[in-house]
DNA sequence: ATGCCGGGTCCTACCCGA
């Protein structure tokens, strides 16, 4: 089973990459970040043509996730559990496909609107772990992926790219993705490359492709069980040489 | 040195991203 994530910086400026990468790569589930497009205006149809089915949770202007899945699944969650009812950010779907539970995710940046906007990102962090540890109780196999916005140590991003007190890599970020890893998730990049540089993100501005400047912030979380299946966890960098390319590339992981 | 790119939208200057 092949599971991918991608934020894609707009759908509609990236529907064309999104389908040749389909085809060339042929994920059973592809997770989609930011969008930027209101539900009824996801483009389903191409994706269709390909065999597979979408699922999108939008909003105007900004974030919105999606899923497109070649097999019937069925949609438990269009945002995140335990959240304020009034929240109307779109960051997270919840899916069920042969038996298991696959969460896309777009975690709140932090960086913007100072103390309020990072402190959403920490509210945000403490429900998805909540989430998981429900999971975890259930004994349900599942995988968390997507844009998580965390540089889990100072190895994943590369030096220079970003200020020590930037919301992806502050103590507080860190701790709460290793309060996941702590509960028995799998970072699923690092189970099978515990070392190096290994980026999901470079930034547009100041020729950070060419200089190799990246972060690894795009991340897949698995359960015990799942994480015993784990054969591929790849970042596919191809992506970001390509013309108007997003500023992530998608990340693949394979369970036998 | 956060706003150099690149997306969005109240169409054009400004918000957001990481």
């Amino acid at each position: 089973m092949k599971i991918a994530t991608w934020n894609v910086n707009s759908i509609r400026q990236r529907e064309q990459h999104v389908q040749n990468w389909l085809e060339a790569n042929q994920p059973d589930v592809l997770f989609l970040q930011e969008i930027k497009c209101e539900t009824h205006a996801f483009p389903s149809l191409p994706f269709h043509s390909l065999g597979y089915t979408a699922e999108a949770v939008g909003q105007k202007s900004y974030n919105g996730v999606a899923v497109l899945a070649r097999k019937p699944f069925t949609v438990i969650h269009r945002a995140l559990p335990g959240l304020p009812e009034d929240d109307a950010q779109s960051r997270y779907i919840e899916i069920e496909m042969d038996g298991i539970t696959l969460i896309g995710i777009y975690l709140p940046n932090g960086n913007s609107r100072g103390d309020e906007g990072f402190a959403y990102k920490m509210a945000w962090m403490d429900r998805l772990a909540d989430r998981a540890q429900e999971l975890l109780d259930a004994d349900r196999p599942f995988v968390i992926t997507g844009d998580f916005n965390v540089a889990p140590t100072d190895e994943d991003y590369a030096p220079g790219a970003l200020s020590p007190t930037d919301a992806l890599v502050r103590p507080e970020t860190r701790a709460r993705f290793r309060r996941m890893i702590w509960m028995g998730l799998t970072d699923a990049i690092r189970a099978l490359h515990p070392r190096g540089r290994i980026y999901t993100f470079w930034d547009y501005q100041a020729g950070a492709w060419q200089r190799d400047s990246g972060l690894r912030i795009d991340h897949a979380l698995l359960s015990p069980t799942l994480a015993e299946r784990l054969i591929a966890a790849e970042p596919d960098r191809n992506e970001r040489a390509r013309t108007q390319p997003s500023d992530h590339v998608p990340v693949m992981i394979e369970l036998k």
